[in-house]
RNA sequence: GCGGACGUGGCGAAACCGGUAGACGCAGCGGACUUAAAAUCCGUUUUCCUCGGAAGUGGGGGUUCGAGUCCCCCCGUCCGCACCA
């Protein structure tokens, strides 16, 4: 009897067996391999790619789980599956454990990438594994150093001084995530800003076309869309030469409101600004202000929550329509040398933070532009600046014009007078690649003394990253190796030094979803009519907190690509789902440490309390999973427990995936009675069914209606799936589940629908549970497996209801539910509805004023 | 600071284009089975009340025959801000 569906029945699921089993099955079947039917559709599905960092947490388990569903759906629906996965390998976590725990980065990355591909196979992931690439390897490094030089030769590519981080005690250059209160994380020294030789590619070059473009990714969220919008920050106005009192250079500052010069009050310039440099050379109040400037970090967030301050220069600057105005220059640490050029006009009245710095240094504030309806004599700013439109008064020749027309009079006056004209300036700033950092692909650069900079020759790649370095010393090991950095250059053969930065790691993830496509050609990074079939990936899923930057780089990315003629597409990925995070409650004991769910059980009264030592322990609010704050559910410890499917469905069912989802024990409880249910209802009943594809008897009321919901259900998931309604779909099988458990396969017609049922479960479950799918799918008789079985199909008849529920109001409110043939007569609706006794009773004998009846939904009677 | 989102029972949520608010699940309560427990199954569950209703989708206002859904204002929470990935 070993192995027969009657053997099993009394077993409980075994799903240690079976998900292993299943999981051998399929990858010795290639279910999997992606290209084996290039005549069918090409769906490429891809996932963000993880960091190596050693076990996956439940970001992973949601994310990976999305994307199987829609791989595992779209193969049942006859595509040609794309699902690769990879590493994202490079990083700062492998270079702190080596600081931290003395362990190379390289063993620590590979070590972690072996532990995660088991726990991700684990999960029983579609993946086609044989297009596995990890960055930090030279075979996939190789290409992107290729690419660099490429870029370089269609000018791309640019060398310029950046600000950096700088912390003095480690000889490093700190992350902004590393700076905290403006010290580094580490050392705690007082990081410092400095100026470094930088390389920079070119993104503003396509700046246009990147916002532009936006309108056609009709299937990315709109948030993300606008988030990219606001970040390539397109502002139309004008650049505009200011002269100074008694100097002979120039200030040039760029504005969006040359409508408002009438109300200029200052000049301000950035702390970063050459003009400031100088001056403080003369001016140690002005140096120590720049000096406390630098000591603020380079992020913008620290920029801008910073008070407003500004030193003055005792400059004059020249208002430029206005012979003899002079207004002050300041420098103020909130003007930005990255926006613009890194100067700006301030205009008290219309501008907030012009207003704020106006009242803090007591500059003038005069309006110029009236709102509709107030008074020029009275009007007054106080507290607030006015920003929205109006008409222009104490502006000389714009006064009566509106805004618009003003900015365009401003901007012709100032190009006629020959001191400016009007621009375009972008937010977007050329996206800085030089990393300071070892565990990252070798920049291909050598800088020789005679020659200058010179690329690596192609021949030569790739630079391959050495191995035997140490990380005893402060600073970039790259930079310490005895022999790596010396080479002879390769133009003039003298000795000359190699370049020690490394890629931003952004570099490794911007063209990654081209490289699955072809993951083993050591020629190329990846072959052109491969790239041309698979790409733009069809669904891209990953978290929303690479709407921005991920996200553009490699849309840019893929643009220089194609500038370069590595590929034909202009976007990488055609569609976006950006997956909430998963979180769970905080809990804190008496001393106020983090404690970890399993150390907190339930005491009397439900009271939170330590699981060993019964201490009262407080409940904090539900938080993204975090190792700091302790509250992580590991996957690993779940899927051993529940197996893969039930952790699987429960990532799926209870919130949609763009929204967080909070990790419960009863949530995961839930999901597993309800994997068992489903298993007991096929192994309790499949002997009692007919035979698979046995004729359909003559079927009684109950079967037809049980056969209406299935194929209702088969209809509404199939739906769900396509919109990535996983929650409804997971919804909906367990409604059907539901409907299945109350029949009783004791006559023909309902054993015969049962099974239609049950294998409808089997099929419409498979991408969300695919083990417990195939194991009872096999039950029910099958010996073709699920992943080689196509999608069902509802029969559009038994979709079409004959009669429906109309609900009745008076004035709004429900009175009745009144049941109607399908498409009824509204004369006929009306007359039913006014006809009941809850409606008579609440329309009090007044007549009708009005009645709206909307077909199949509604009758409102008005009195 | 700037930018983006989100807010519906005790909890996660559903509600298509403005048309019966709370599908489905979790927790709770009651019951069946059991010596007992676990597991399972059945019923019940927005709140208030005079059992006929009344109120109700973060708060306030508006449009409409009708608003969770559209518009305006406010409050709260979360995410991103260019060297974390």
């Amino acid at each position: 009897m070993t192995g027969t569906i009657m053997s099993r029945i009394d077993d409980r699921y075994n799903v240690k067996d079976t998900e292993a089993r299943w999981q051998q099955a399929w990858e010795q079947g290639g279910a999997f391999v992606a290209g084996r039917h290039p005549a069918r559709p090409k769906y490429y599905v891809l996932e963000m790619f993880p960091y190596p960092s050693g076990r996956i947490h439940m970001g992973h388990v949601r994310n990976y789980t999305l994307g199987d569903v829609v791989a595992r759906y779209k193969r049942a629906k006859g595509f040609d599956v794309l699902h690769p996965m990879g590493w994202d390998a490079f990083g700062l976590p492998a270079e702190n454990a080596a600081i931290e725990r003395g362990v190379h980065p390289a063993k620590w990355t590979r070590e972690n990438i072996a532990a995660m591909r088991e726990q991700l196979k684990s999960m029983g992931l579609s993946y086609d594994w044989g297009r596995e690439v990890a960055t930090c390897e030279p075979d996939y490094y190789r290409h992107e150093q290729k690419m660099f030089l490429d870029f370089l030769k269609a000018g791309l590519v640019y060398r310029k001084e950046s600000w950096v981080n700088w912390d003095p005690v480690e000889n490093t250059v700190l992350a902004n995530e590393q700076v905290i209160d403006g010290r580094g994380w580490r050392s705690g020294a007082l990081v410092e800003k400095r100026l470094l030789a930088q390389w920079f590619l070119k993104i503003t070059d396509f700046a246009e076309d990147l916002l532009a473009a936006l309108g056609s990714l009709e299937r990315w969220p709109d948030r993300v869309r606008l988030m990219q919008e606001n970040w390539i920050g397109r502002s139309e106005g004008a650049r505009l030469v200011w002269d100074l009192a008694g100097r002979p250079e120039t200030l040039e500052i760029f504005t969006t409101r040359p409508d408002t010069l009438f109300g200029a009050a200052f000049l301000a310039i950035s702390p970063n600004h050459p003009l400031a440099a100088e001056l403080a050379e003369a001016n140690p109040a002005l140096a120590e202000f720049i000096a406390e400037c630098n000591r603020m970090g380079t992020s913008e967030a620290a920029l801008e929550t910073a008070e407003k301050k500004g030193v003055d220069t005792g400059l004059k600057a020249l208002h430029p329509f206005v012979p003899g105005w002079e207004l002050p220059v300041y420098v103020a640490n909130f003007v930005l040398m990255e926006y613009g050029s890194g100067a700006i006009f301030g205009c008290p009245a219309h501008d907030q933070r012009d207003l704020d710095f106006a009242r803090k240094y007591g500059l003038p504030v005069k309006p110029v532009v009236l709102p509709p309806g107030e008074n020029p004599a009275t009007f007054q700013v106080g507290a607030e600046a006015y920003s929205e439109g109006g008409t222009l008064f104490n502006s000389g020749f714009m006064d009566g014009m509106g805004v618009d027309d003003a900015k365009a009079a401003a901007i012709a006056r100032i190009e006629a007078d020959g001191r400016g004209a009007r621009t375009v300036n972008w937010r977007l700033r050329d996206w800085g690649v030089s990393r300071q950092r070892y565990w990252g692909c070798p920049i291909p650069i050598i800088h020789c003394e005679s020659c200058g900079v010179v690329p690596v020759p192609a021949a030569d790649l790739p630079v391959r990253l050495p191995e035997d370095v140490g990380f005893d010393k402060p600073g970039n090991p790259l930079d310490h190796h005895p022999t790596w950095k010396h080479v002879a250059c390769p133009a003039c053969g003298k000795p000359a030094r190699r370049e020690t930065d490394t890629f931003d790691t952004f570099f490794e993830s911007s063209w990654y979803f081209a490289r699955f496509c072809s993951p083993t050609r050591d020629d190329v990074a990846f072959d052109r009519a491969e790239a041309d079939r698979w790409l733009p990936v069809d669904q891209y899923i990953g978290g929303i907190e690479h709407a921005v930057l991920h996200l553009l780089y490699s849309r840019f990315f893929t643009r220089a690509l194609k500038t370069c003629g590595y590929l034909g597409v202009d976007e990488p990925f055609a569609g976006l789902l950006t997956q909430g995070m998963v979180c769970h409650e905080t809990y804190k004991d008496q001393a106020g440490a983090w404690l970890y769910p399993d150390e907190v059980t339930r005491g009397e009264g439900g009271r939170p309390v330590h699981a060993s030592t019964g201490a009262p322990v407080t409940l904090g609010r539900s938080e993204k999973m975090s190792k700091s704050k302790r509250n992580v559910v590991d996957p690993a410890h779940i899927i051993a427990t529940y197996g893969a499917d039930t952790a699987r469905l429960f990532m799926l069912s209870d919130s949609p995936p763009e929204r967080d989802l909070e990790w419960t024990e009863a949530g995961i409880d839930g999901a597993w009675r309800y994997v068992n249910r489903l298993w007991r209802m096929v192994a309790g009943t499949a002997d009692t069914l007919p035979a698979p594809g046995s004729a359909m008897p003559e079927l009684g009321d109950e079967a037809l209606k049980l056969r209406r919901l299935v194929h209702k259900t088969v209809a509404a998931i199939t739906d769900d799936l396509e919109k990535f309604h996983f929650n409804k779909a997971v919804a909906r099988l367990r409604e059907m589940t539901n409907a299945l458990g109350e029949v009783s396969a004791d006559a023909p017609d309902r054993a015969w629908v049962l099974r239609e049922g049950l294998e409808a479960a089997a099929l419409l479950a498979a991408p969300m549970m695919p083990h417990l799918a195939e194991e009872m799918w096999a039950a029910l008789g099958h010996a073709v497996p699920v992943v080689h079985t196509p999608w069902p199909v509802a029969e559009a008849a038994l979709l079409v209801e004959d009669s429906v529920t109309v609900a009745v109001q008076v004035n709004g409110k429900l009175r009745a539910t009144i049941e109607l043939p399908k498409d009824a007569d509204p004369k006929l609706a009306e007359e039913t509805a006014l006809a009941q006794p809850p409606v008579i009773a609440a329309m009090s004998g007044k007549p009708p004023r009005k009645v709206v009846v909307v077909p199949n939904r509604i009758v409102n009677v008005v009195v």
